[in-house]
Formats: C-alpha cells, sequence, structure tokens
DNA sequence: TAGTGGTCTAGACCACCGT
DNA sequence: CGGTGGTCTAGACCACTAA
C-alpha cells in the first residue's frame, strides 16, 4: 500500500517528501517532487554538466521510493533536455559540449537541406567584433529582469557560414558572474559559446524563447551583412533561461535568409 | 516472466504482436507495436476526431497485454498530440475544434503579450479573395509529393486582426479529395480552417514543419497588406501532414510583424 | 560478468467525473 | 456510485556497456 508515513523505512532524504492525501490541497505526486528535489541537485551544481548521475536504483533508495518513481522523474527531465540517458552507461547531466546537441539553439538551415538530414556540414566562421561591460538599457534590463544601469556584459559577433556572413548579433549577459569573460577568450575557444558559459562561468543555458520579425537592413547592419541596404532581415530576440527559468542571456540577431531559413517544428 | 507466445492467454489482436527476442533483429518493443496499432485505428477512422476511444483497461485486454504497456503507447500518443487525456473521463481523438487548441499553428502574437499569458484575444477577421481548382507547379508538386500539373485546390486569403490585415496566404491542397470546396462553404464555415478540413474533408493535420525566411514586399503584397512597397515581410512556408506522416497541405504565408511577431521556444 | 537503463507485468489505491 | 485515468509499488527479465 502506498502510505509513506505508516510504512515506508525510508532513509533521511525521503523524510522532506510530503504524503499523498485528499487533506492536503497542495499535493504534488512524488516522482514530481523527487523530479524537484534532482533539479534543486542540479542547480546547486552536486552534479556537473556532462557528469553520471547515480543510478535509478540508488537514487530510489535514497529518496525511500520506488524505482519505477524515480524512473519517472528521470523520464520527463530527460525529455525536458536536462538529463540525457544511455543504456548500459547511466544517466548524465546534459551539456552543450556535444557533436550531437552543437546547434541546439542555432534554428538557421541552408536552404538546400533535406528533410530529416542533418544540417549544417559548413565551415562555419565566428568574429568577435566586441566584448565589453555596459549599463542596461531599459529594454535589455527589463528582458533580463534586473534594473536599468545594472552592470552586463555586452558580446557583438558576426557568424561566417561558408565564408559569407550570414548571422549579426548583439549578446547581452547579467550581472558579475561573466565580469572575466574577454574578448581574447572568446577568440581563442574552441566550441559553441554555451559550452564556453557552462566550463568557465557555471551558467548552463536550459532553455530559451524567441521572437522573430521581419526587418529592413539599416546601412551599418547591411554593410556588415554584405546585402543592400532596406534588404530584408530577420529579427531573431532570444531569452534564454538557466536553471530554476533564471534568465540568463538575452540576444538580438539578425539573419540573412538569403540562402538560408529558420527551421521550425509545429506539433 | 514475458513469454508472449507461450504464456499469453491472448485474444485474437495480440497474435499479430511480435515477441522481443534476441534472435529478432527487428525487434519493436510491445508498446511500440500496441502504439502502431492504434495509430492505425486513427488512421483508418476507426476512432473519429474527438471521439472517446475504449478505455486502457479495454485496450490491454483487446491487445492482450498489460494496462501498463497501452498506459505508455498511450502517453507517448497524448505526446504527441494524436490523443487527449481527462483524469475521470477517458481518453479522445484529438481535434481542432477546441477552444483549447484553437491556434496551435498560428505563432504569430501581439507584440503587447506578455509572457504566459494566453495571446490573441484580438477580433480575428478573415477574406477569401480566391478559392479555384489549379495544376500544380514543379515547386507545389514536389513539397506535397505530387506530380506537376496535378490537381491542387488553391486557396487564397487574408487575415486581420483588430481590423488589420496582418497575414496574406496561399494554401494548396493536394488531390481530389477537395473538389467539394467553394468559397462560399470557406466564407460561411466558423471556426478555424482546420476544423472545416476535419470535419468535411476527412483530413485532420497532425503536425507541420515551417521554414521562414524575411522579404521584401512586392508591389501587390504591399498593397494588400497596407505597407510600403520592399518593406520586410515574414515569409513562411508550411508544410502540413496527416496522419502516416502523409503531405496533406502546403501553405506559403506573408506576415506582417509590425505590430505582431512570430513565437517560438527552445529546448 | 556486473551494473545500467528499458520493457513488461500484476495489483493496489487515489483523484476526478458523470450519473 | 461505478468507471476513468493517475500514481505507486515490487519484482522479473531483456538489451546494452564496460571492465
Amino acid at each position: 500500500m502506498h502510505d509513506m508515513m505508516a510504512t515506508r523505512t525510508a532513509p533521511d532524504p525521503a523524510s522532506e517528501l510530503q504524503a499523498a492525501s485528499a487533506a492536503n490541497p497542495s499535493f504534488s505526486p512524488l516522482y514530481r517532487q523527487i523530479k524537484g528535489l534532482i533539479t534543486r541537485s542540479l542547480q546547486q551544481g552536486d552534479w556537473k554538466p556532462g557528469e553520471l548521475i547515480p543510478s535509478e536504483a540508488d537514487l530510489a533508495r535514497r529518496f525511500g521510493v520506488s524505482q519505477g518513481t524515480v524512473r519517472k522523474a528521470v523520464d520527463e527531465l530527460a525529455a525536458e533536455g536536462l538529463l540525457l540517458r544511455r543504456q548500459g552507461r547511466g544517466t548524465f547531466v546534459s551539456t552543450h559540449h556535444e557533436e550531437r546537441v552543437k546547434f541546439r539553439f542555432l534554428r538557421l538551415v541552408p536552404d538546400a537541406t533535406v528533410e530529416g538530414e542533418r544540417p549544417l556540414p559548413q565551415p562555419m566562421e565566428r568574429q568577435f567584433l566586441e566584448c565589453r561591460r555596459a549599463r542596461a538599457s531599459q529594454e535589455v534590463a527589463r528582458t533580463l529582469g534586473i534594473k536599468a544601469g545594472e552592470s552586463v556584459t555586452q558580446i557583438r559577433r558576426l557568424l561566417l557560414l561558408a565564408g559569407e556572413p550570414v548571422v549579426f548579433e548583439d549578446i547581452y549577459l547579467p550581472g558579475p558572474a561573466f565580469r572575466a569573460l574577454t574578448a581574447e577568450r572568446l577568440e581563442s575557444y574552441r566550441g559553441p559559446l554555451y559550452a564556453l558559459f557552462e566550463s568557465e562561468f557555471s551558467t548552463r543555458m536550459v532553455r530559451a524563447e524567441e521572437k522573430l520579425r521581419a526587418v529592413n537592413a539599416s546601412a551599418q547592419e547591411a554593410q556588415l551583412l554584405r546585402v543592400r541596404e532596406a534588404e530584408a532581415l530577420l529579427l531573431v530576440e532570444r531569452l534564454s533561461f538557466s536553471y530554476g527559468e533564471l534568465p540568463a542571456e538575452y540576444r538580438r540577431g539578425l539573419y540573412n535568409t538569403r540562402h538560408h531559413h529558420y527551421r521550425n517544428e509545429l506539433n
């Protein structure tokens, strides 16, 4: 029977869990509470990106629940992209250091891309135009959930695909966490920006929201992206969140969609 | 133990299922086979959109498996949006006739929309400019997986939000299924286009792929959307699929993103 | 071979819904 | 109240990986 308080021979951690009961209106199922505990461990850095977390059987023992309950919690976290299951090996904390998930957040693909094919085998080059400390504008502050005038790190860069400039973007990072970030470090780093943030700034981007618009290129934007002035560009504003729905990056990118498009799936 | 062929006292349908075994390289887990059988029933129209499907216990008996196995199959189909579970009532076939999911495929929201809020309480008006039979062009044919020159139904329409024209799109429907569709029917129908297709043309759109680009408005497009010529517009090409990954609609829409934006979530 | 996640079962009880 | 999906358990065996 499922009556935790009475029958379960649970170790310490389980005592935090609340029994299901009609008397408790703010009831949350066990597996969801387990999910919360695991998420907390991820936030606290108990298990770091790329690392192996304890086995299901182990977690079940620790939490004083059945393996099936842990399984359901881990299943959902894996579906949300926080964890990665590998049969025979164990469950790992997701990371941006992985060939598999290199371009998880960049939805731009060459027009030639065939459906179902893995896109972007194109050579990609990055040019960092700027990396400086600045004061948050009204807009940037509101988006990042900080106060206007607070310090942010701003990066301005250009992405080139097959030698052609395709993306021009400004990136805003809140707070003092990124104070040590320099243009030199950006230049020398091989791999995705989010992998760098993860390894050296303890900030893992978990999910993001994007707003897309079409805009006419300004003179400066046109020059950088080598298009005519007033040519249509895709404006992509991205707000990325770290663990716990914490806004951790705001990005404003202009995409030249003459030979590339933004790919999306609707379900 | 789990040895179907020997121990299960299964009714007829279960005999189609294949036992798991190392000897069978093309092995698929039971719940996935169940999923396939349910999907087939949906395709065949055994259970129509909006209808109640048999209970888990019932399906388990029919297929000769445990309720847990059926549950896993239904869980996945619900996650994919094919089924809708309602506690205490049963499991229903998803439909486009539902307040909840009215704008599942239209990602355009007003700029004022606050995160987490339900968008589009705006009054929406539709103007159908055209509805005719035509021959598929090279491009349309290739996209829909038919031969160039075959008959398609073409709809041209305008969407107005808060009185302003915001979307101008051409819609292409393959084959003879939509031969009976007329401009009058489109005008008189209340509710989403996909609901009409579902009720009267036995075509349910299950998922879609979109390609987004920014383009400069032509003279005609500018006039229809009431913007300046060459103003940037968001071009959205959508390929919708019915049950069984069947391409069922191709749509080419131009969005005026001056006061609206295309909203997307990245996980 | 030992340990991991993946599948499957059987059975219990709970939360929710309509009658 | 009976029927539905939702949660939880305990235990079995399979598939995969690494030592």
